[in-house]
DNA sequence: CTGAAAGCGCTAACAC
DNA sequence: GTGTTAGCGCTTTCAG
């Protein structure tokens, strides 16, 4: 194994000094050529990486994030579910990160895992990052975690406290309160909540939308319905509102609780959107085909991610400066054919 | 910046040597302390231990790798796509290589990106991976990189070789049979096909099941319909099927497909299942609340992502031994409402 | 514009 | 059971 002679028998793998052996340059012009770093003459540049390409050199990131203190990776902690508007979130920032050259440490928190997100976060601190991003987090409760990166919360508030804290929201409460107003504009008394839970800020926010559309017009609002996003808590809803006279308009917290409820309310005979208007939330572009074609709010994951990652590197990589400002995502309502004015009162 | 004065004047992180001190033993010790390493005495573990804990201290995976060889974290190159089959089978991943002890890295190469799979790779195994897993890839040709850690292709014949090669089926064909041959014994003549994209292996063994099944029975294969795993496209295709009255059984190979396609039928006027029977793909539960529930086949994502791992794990830290056997992964059909005999015939 | 020296924090191999 | 000695492959600092 002495690395003098022949370097493990097997072909190890090329290092920088094999490069700057055969470019006859110092082992500190390539990592220059490598860094993208300026003071190196376009010549010598050429020479280093025909070099390089020649021996199949790869540089080694642990050997770079040693020396240098930065891993450029940021870590990810998600509620892991296959769901249509987390998947979508997890897609639209692996994209940004990658963009940004930072390369993506994915941690899931099925709910109800032990230590929760402050385990993850750990997790992700040992393995070494230079950020981390929380996605569409859970209530736990107090979390306490040391972290000493900065941190970027989607689509909640900061849970825990880091040196540096950046917060994205997606907007889910104006988002939901246009989708409220959608319904109210077309001349419901009230509109109903079907809720997702709770412990999810997301879920949160949006029964938050819809109160606040309900009291600008000065409208009280029912009793709210839980769900958990599943179809199958909407269906189950679907039964209770069913038997509701009352009921004329329903905004769910989500697409698949929305197709559930609706597969109730029909089931029960109640026509939608002629008897009762259901408006859902997140836009899985499927929900155009089934019947009725679901009216619903688009979540605008890909600016909201965008943004928050470009503050969150702002302050990873210059830190003390001020971070660009924040803009708020765009609402957009996708109105298709489950909702109507409700209907006429003898 | 001396490192044996100040350590870098603001609270610098803790070392393992820093713990060694105050726990009065060497730095190897600490090591292997935190490395499960057998012949510590319980007392000094518990020092070492309680040391750690009253720093705040944390390992640096970067030195780790570096002075080991090993990263203990696997990368995984997906097509990103927020779809329920695909996002699943991310979720699956990350939960076994995280029980696995090992850390996960994520690479989309969204359809068309430059590079692609090659691209993807590189860029993994310059981050440092001790494994790849290549997830549901499309076929882009000939690939060629240049790769030194076993790699595991789930759901796909090895698109590139490497040192050493894991493949994990999903069972496509078989499920794709199983769903054929539902259609097939309920009485129809034939079952057309609603394929996914042909640059998709796993498109490409839907289509094939499909076939053998059909074979099977001595039955002529109708041609086949192209989607691209769309709703949209399931609907055009709909549009184009629904005219043809020695339709009476489709198989689509993804679930989004067959709600497009059942909406345009319906909308056209077949009856579903009472004209035409319809069998989806993949299992995405709020597909039971749709009208009608659609019939389809589940995908074992955790069956088959638990084994392939098991084995690529089995390759980086055992190479040379016999890989655990293969077990072919469960075949599942939840059969719903929108299958049903053939129409009588006049 | 380029190079030499000195580590980054850890584990490997071996001695005790 | 535990400590010692050398690096892992790169970037940093500072000289030229």
């Amino acid at each position: 194994m002495n690395r003098g002679t022949v370097r493990g028998g097997a072909a190890a793998l090329p290092r920088s000094e094999d490069v700057a052996l055969l470019a006859g340059v110092s082992r500190k012009t390539v990592s220059r050529v490598f860094n993208d770093e300026p003071y190196v003459s376009a010549e010598v540049r050429q020479r280093v990486l025909g070099a390089a390409e020649k021996l199949g050199y790869r540089r080694n990131n642990a050997a770079r994030a040693l020396a240098s203190g930065r891993t450029r990776s940021i870590g990810v902690v998600t509620l892991g579910t296959a769901g249509y508007g987390p998947a979508s979130l997890l897609v639209s920032l692996e994209r940004a990160v990658r963009d940004a050259g930072y390369a993506l440490r994915v941690i899931n928190t099925l709910e109800g895992d032990p230590g929760g997100i402050a385990g993850a976060v750990t997790s992700l601190l040992e393995q070494g990052v230079d950020g981390i991003a929380i996605s569409e987090p859970v209530d736990e409760g107090e979390v306490s975690v040391n972290v000493d990166v900065p941190v970027l919360f989607l689509g909640a508030p900061p849970v825990f406290t880091a040196p540096k804290v950046v917060a994205a929201s997606v907007g889910s409460d104006i988002l939901a309160q246009a989708a409220t107003d959608h319904l109210l504009g077309l001349g419901h008394d009230t509109v109903h909540h079907l809720a997702g839970p709770q412990r999810w800020y997301a879920a949160r926010d949006r029964l938050q939308g819809w109160r606040t559309a309900l009291e600008q017009r000065g409208r009280v609002a029912p009793p709210v319905v839980q769900g958990d996003w599943s179809a199958a808590s909407g269906y189950a809803a679907g039964r209770e509102l069913a038997g509701d006279p009352s009921v004329t308009a329903v905004f769910a917290a989500g697409d698949d609780m929305a197709i559930g409820l609706i597969h109730a309310l029909v089931e029960a005979g109640r026509r939608v959107p002629d008897d009762i208007s259901v408006v859902g939330f997140d836009d899985n572009p499927v929900f155009a085909y089934v019947s009725p074609p679901l009216t619903t709010v688009r979540q605008p994951f890909d600016a909201a991610v965008r943004e928050g990652l470009s503050r969150l590197i702002h302050a990873i990589e210059k830190p003390g400066s001020e971070p660009p400002a924040a803009t708020a995502p765009p609402v957009e309502l996708v109105i298709r054919s489950s909702t109507g004015p409700p209907p006429a009162r003898h």
